[in-house]
DNA sequence: AAGGTCCTCAACCGCAACGGA
DNA sequence: ATCCGTTGCGGTTGAGGACCT
């Protein structure tokens, strides 16, 4: 019945990875790049499935990943993220490079949903229509998917985007717009303009300091939350343009920092950060399309950030209209 | 201190999409 | 157009640590 699992074989290991695997896994992709996992098992001797070699990889052991704690900014991102996409959680890991998919996804069903619930709970009935639209938002994947549990994924996710579109419209249309969320204080507004600063500063700077702290060889302890990047012996050259790219836009993100309060300095900024992050993407995920690059392939983030930025300010409502015309299709569609 | 329960998150599974033949 | 191998994604699981009694 079905397709029997891929890591059914005999021999193959299942289970967490041992730091000796991991090395081993980072030393041929060091040596080879990422892609072709189905050669990597035989290549490199582990005794693990190609699906798991790639997951290890993707999810842990790939450069530039961030573990520990969500900052208060990126759970904000999630949430505003969630609402508009639902649970495509590769959509929303492309707008955090520094997360996993999984990590956010984990952290969503950990933290967030247990959270906002809370907050549904406190609200009691209070902004009815904020929080329809944010819980339909957040079970979205789960009841457009039961409604059309037959259809094509594509089109489930069509329709997500639809509905989130029209989401979007209809509160952006609403003069007292209700808060998605519990309203945000001036301090809150303050850090959400410079959401997109302050990460691709980290990004920068948590490469630097892996590029400074790179070791030498293998490292023998294993510390699940922070190894990722400073235990292993994943070398790249400094020199790399991609390194490069974001070391510059690090310098330009000074400036930036303190000057995201309007539209025009935003754009300005933003087109440095979605090529920053563009770049990053592509070594972390080379095929994946966001549902904003969807919608504009040329430049995928700006619309969204564009959004988040606005949001924080609470205002502008014009743009939100913009934003929900640009997902072309399901503006067509209204 | 011991046992039970809860929580977190790495890893797995299965399905869908993609791309080449 | 179809097949088939590979990759990406989202839901789920379970091991192990944290917390509680």
């Amino acid at each position: 019945m079905g397709r029997p699992p891929c890591c059914d074989k005999i021999g193959v290991k299942k289970g967490p990875w041992t730091p000796e695997e991991d090395i081993i896994l980072v030393s041929y992709i060091q040596e080879h790049g990422p892609g072709n996992w189905r050669a990597v098992p035989t290549n490199t001797g582990l005794r693990r499935c190609s699906k798991s070699c790639r997951l290890r990889w993707t999810n842990y052991l790939r450069p530039g990943i961030k573990r520990g704690n969500f900052t208060e900014q990126e759970e904000k991102m999630i949430i505003h993220l969630q609402a508009l996409l639902g649970n495509r959680w590769a959509a929303i890991a492309s707008y955090l490079p520094q997360r996993t998919d999984n990590d956010i996804k984990n952290y969503w069903n950990t933290h967030l949903k247990k959270k906002l619930k809370k907050e549904e709970e406190g609200q009691d009935g209070q902004n009815t229509l904020s929080q329809e639209g944010f819980s339909s938002n957040s079970s979205s994947s789960t009841s457009s998917s039961h409604n059309t549990s037959n259809k094509g994924q594509w089109e489930r996710r069509l329709q997500t985007d639809i509905n989130m579109a029209k989401q979007a419209l209809c509160e952006a249309l609403s003069i007292d717009k209700p808060e998605l969320l519990s309203s945000p204080t001036q301090a809150q507004q303050q850090q959400q303009q410079s959401i997109y600063a302050s990460s691709t500063e980290n990004i920068a700077r948590l490469l630097e300091s892996w590029m400074i702290h790179k070791p030498i060889s293998g490292g023998s302890s294993r510390d699940s939350t922070q190894n990722s990047c400073n235990d292993k012996k994943w070398i790249k050259s400094p020199d790399h343009e991609e390194f490069k790219s974001l070391l510059r836009f690090n310098s330009n993100s000074n400036s930036s920092t303190t000057t995201t309060t309007t539209t025009t300095t935003t754009n300005d900024n933003n087109s440095q950060v979605s090529a920053s992050v563009e770049v990053f993407q592509d070594e972390s995920k080379p095929r994946f399309v966001t549902a904003a690059a969807v919608a504009e392939e040329q430049v995928p983030l700006s619309l969204l950030e564009k959004w988040l930025f606005e949001e924080g300010i609470s205002q502008e409502h014009v743009n939100m209209l913009d934003m929900s015309l640009d997902v072309e299709n399901a503006a067509d569609l209204f």
